[in-house]
DNA sequence: AGCACGCCGACT
DNA sequence: GTCGGCGTGCTC
């Protein structure tokens, strides 16, 4: 591990969007130090960069005579493993990515930037067989420091002053005196310091459950990189299995990756991990501050955490070793990352267990169409948990028709029959509800009546959306906010009155507090959890019986898990159907089970009520039926006629500028060059303007490409990409497994 | 990304 | 005459 290299040259990557790796010479003094991995200080024309050493050799690229000396040699280890390395290797090549970005997100800011280091504080230990001198006098404070000392190890000055209720003085006498030592120390700056840590022995498992685990342990054992998908319905106890999984891999002296989707990754999710396995939990995710993070990644480099919890970047955790890593509810489409590269973390994660022959356990209750397609050839292990523990009863989910409900009251409704007495009988039984709907704000949008104008963004091809509260027109997409006007602002029209059309979850809220007076009724969605205190508060509140029922977008679907209820309802499940999204009836699948799956958690059986105006839609019925491969079958064949994933894979190329016809014209121009270079074999679609024509006034388009194999796309794409050169204000990029063509 | 080089328009 | 616009090319 610490040898010397002989390699005359190290190939670097710097943090410049070039795309492109440099060599160096390896200067005599430098030999010793540098290693694949190393972070290092080059010249880089009159400048000087920080970049990534990505390999070493003895055959540079160019001529010697352009060749320079490698300046510096940063930190005394390697800062990235060889499997992290590989890994952002792949991830540039199959991602269609820049060379530099993927280096850039496989290793955290907070660890890559100049100057992150330990926090280090004062800190005060006991000097062991320190007998006081004769005559030396020790007073009752410095006993009392000395006691506490004794009790509880080495102590920062400023926790130790605290625990003793004095000034930093006696504390400094008995330094002088030689008992006790003061020093700087690296202190841990632990995201979870402040949790309590209960222990918790494993409770006994249901036979599905042993089943899974035996399988898991198995795998693990093997030393194959095998995939598991396992398929648990929403209470079946996943969680407790990979818990016991981990156990047996850590057991073995391997460690564990458990990703999890960043909405679900609560304290509460860690504390599970934290109370089973305590500090040699290490956790990952956006809301760590960068000293956190800086500190939780070098306890995982160094060894002192084997177990990483986190969102889709700990896919990259610097841990030797592992034995098993766990995607939890991998269908969520929060794995993809929205900027270069665009990896999948599913996706890496079975590339990492192929890479370390380390099985990969894919868990969900809907998993994706492309996991499922990977079982049926034979790729993936399906193992399948179908029933919840203790023996509860899946919730009776019954669908309503909105169309007969309009119909019975003459006029559109917001709320079932069937649904506000569900609601009710809650309320007199004290049990509790959940209503979700997928659109925050009051009402979709303003009409005016008279004339038939919207009120649209005048930067994004949207309608704005009605907050009542502040009276309010709000973009959802860039954001901009605008009073209601007056009147309507067609010059012609003038209307003094509007219509609000569409439902967002403010308004349901008020209808709600109308027709069910006195009824405890929280509103959480991101308009209403501007902190994530609050959050924590609202469902702090509601597992303690303070709230009758919660309303709310996405945030609530996920996870929870509160026993006392027994009703979830669905206010429109059309709306995520009629996505422009070829994927919109397997989101909605899995929207609904998951919010289904948010009832009858405890004693007493859930219910689901679930309104649409379209009822006899496929993934409706397949939701309230939980028939997932059933469903998955049909849309499987749907997906076979059109060529889309899982069948094929999906490029997306995304052109974007400031001019409908500029951007339209660099578009058609580009996959012109492109079809040239692409085989016969890659379908192609557009360009066309995207579903979302325009966004903070940028006009877009996209251009589809389908294919068997990416390679067949991303090869000459690559190579395209490389020597053209777009108009000025024209940027594109390249989404290959895009998620969403919105 | 930054910086130099180079080739055309309007100005102290 | 030259100052400066930004298109083009280069960085090991």
């Amino acid at each position: 591990m610490s040898e010397s290299t002989s390699a005359r040259y190290a190939r670097v990557v710097t943090d410049l969007a070039l795309d492109r790796e440099f060599d160096y010479r390896i200067p005599p003094e430098l030999k010793e130090r540098v290693r694949e991995g190393s972070l290092v200080r080059v010249p880089f024309g009159p400048r000087e960069l920080r970049g990534w050493v990505t390999g070493l050799t003895d055959r540079a690229e160019v001529d010697p005579g352009k060749i320079r000396d490698l300046l510096e040699v940063e930190g005394d280890r390697p800062f990235l493993l060889p499997v992290v390395r590989r890994l952002a290797r792949w991830m540039a090549r199959y991602y269609c990515a820049p060379i530099e970005t993927a280096f850039r997100t496989v290793l955290p800011g907070a660890v890559r930037r100049e100057g992150a280091r330990p926090r280090q504080q004062l800190t005060a230990s006991i000097v062991e067989n320190a007998a006081g001198e004769d005559g030396e006098t020790i007073t009752a404070k410095q006993e009392r420091v000395l006691d506490i000392l004794r009790e509880s190890g080495p102590l920062t000055l400023t926790e130790l002053t605290r625990r003793a209720g004095t000034s930093q003085a006696p504390v400094r006498s008995l330094a002088k005196k030689g008992r006790i030592e003061l020093k700087y120390a690296d202190l841990r700056r632990d995201p979870l310091a402040r949790r309590p840590v209960l222990r918790v022995d494993p409770p006994e498992l249901m036979p599905q459950q042993r089943d899974a685990l035996e399988r898991i342990r198995e795998a693990s054992d093997s030393g194959q990189p095998r995939v598991l998908l396992l398929h648990g319905v929403t209470g079946s106890g996943k969680t407790e299995v990979y818990l016991q999984a981990i156990r047996h891999v850590i057991d073995h002296g391997r460690s564990a990756i458990v990703l999890v989707p960043e909405i679900a990754l609560t304290p509460q999710t860690v504390d599970r991990f934290r109370s089973r396995f305590g500090d040699r939990v290490a956790v990952l995710h956006s809301h760590l501050s960068d000293g956190e993070r800086f500190d939780e990644w070098g306890r995982i480099r160094d060894g002192k955490a084997d177990i990483v919890v986190g969102a889709r970047s700990a896919v990259f955790a610097p841990l030797e070793k592992p034995g098993l890593i766990v995607v939890d509810e991998e269908h969520e489409s929060s794995y993809k990352q929205e900027e270069a590269p665009r990896y999948h973390a599913r996706d890496v994660a079975v590339v990492r267990g192929r890479m370390e022959s380390c099985p990969v356990v894919l868990g969900s209750a809907t998993p994706s169409l492309e996991s499922l397609s990977n079982v049926r050839k034979g790729k993936y292990e399906l193992l399948g948990m179908p029933s919840r523990v203790d023996d509860r009863t899946m919730p009776r989910i019954r669908v309503v028709d909105m169309r007969v409900e309009a119909e019975r009251e003459g006029k559109p409704v917001v709320f079932s029959r069937l649904l506000i007495e569900e609601i009710r009988a809650r309320l007199e039984r004290a049990e509790q509800t959940i209503l979700f709907l997928n659109r925050r704000g009051f009402s979709s949008s303003l009409i005016c009546p008279q004339c038939g104008h919207v009120a649209q963004c005048d930067r994004c091809s949207v309608s704005m959306t009605y907050h009542k509260k502040d009276r309010r027109l709000k973009c959802h997409l860039c954001g901009a906010e605008v009073r209601v006007p007056e009147r309507c602002p067609n010059a012609d029209c003038r209307s003094p009155e509007f219509k609000y059309a569409g439902m967002g979850t403010e308004r349901i809220e008020e209808i709600l507090g109308r027709l069910l007076k006195g009824a405890r009724i929280r509103r959480v969605d991101s308009d209403t959890m501007r902190g994530k205190e609050s959050y924590d508060e609202v469902l702090g509140d509601f597992r303690t019986g303070k709230l009758d029922l919660l309303v709310g977008t996405q945030m609530l679907a996920k996870g929870l898990d509160f026993p006392n209820v027994t009703l979830v309802g669905v206010i429109n499940a059309d709306i995520s159907l009629h996505m422009p999204d070829f994927r919109a009836g397997e989101r909605t699948f899995q929207l609904l089970t998951q919010v289904a799956g948010r009832a009858g958690r405890g004693e007493v059986e859930g219910e689901v009520v679930v309104q649409t105006f379209t009822p006899y839609e496929t993934s409706i019925q397949a939701a309230r039926r939980m028939a997932w491969e059933e469903y998955c079958d049909q849309e499987l064949e749907f997906r076979r006629e059109l060529s889309y994933p899982p069948h094929s894979h999906l490029v997306c190329i995304h052109f974007e500028g400031p001019g409908e016809a500029t951007v339209h014209e660099a578009a058609d121009r580009f996959a012109q060059e492109l079809v040239r270079r692409l085989p016969e074999t890659v379908i192609l679609s557009g360009p066309a303007p995207a579903p979302l024509a325009r966004i903070k006034g940028q006009y877009r388009y996209h251009l589809l490409l389908r294919a068997e194999k990416t390679a067949s796309m991303t090869r000459p794409l690559k190579e395209l990409m490389s020597d053209y050169r777009f108009p000025r204000g024209i940027s594109c990029r390249v989404d290959v497994d895009a998620q969403s063509l919105l």
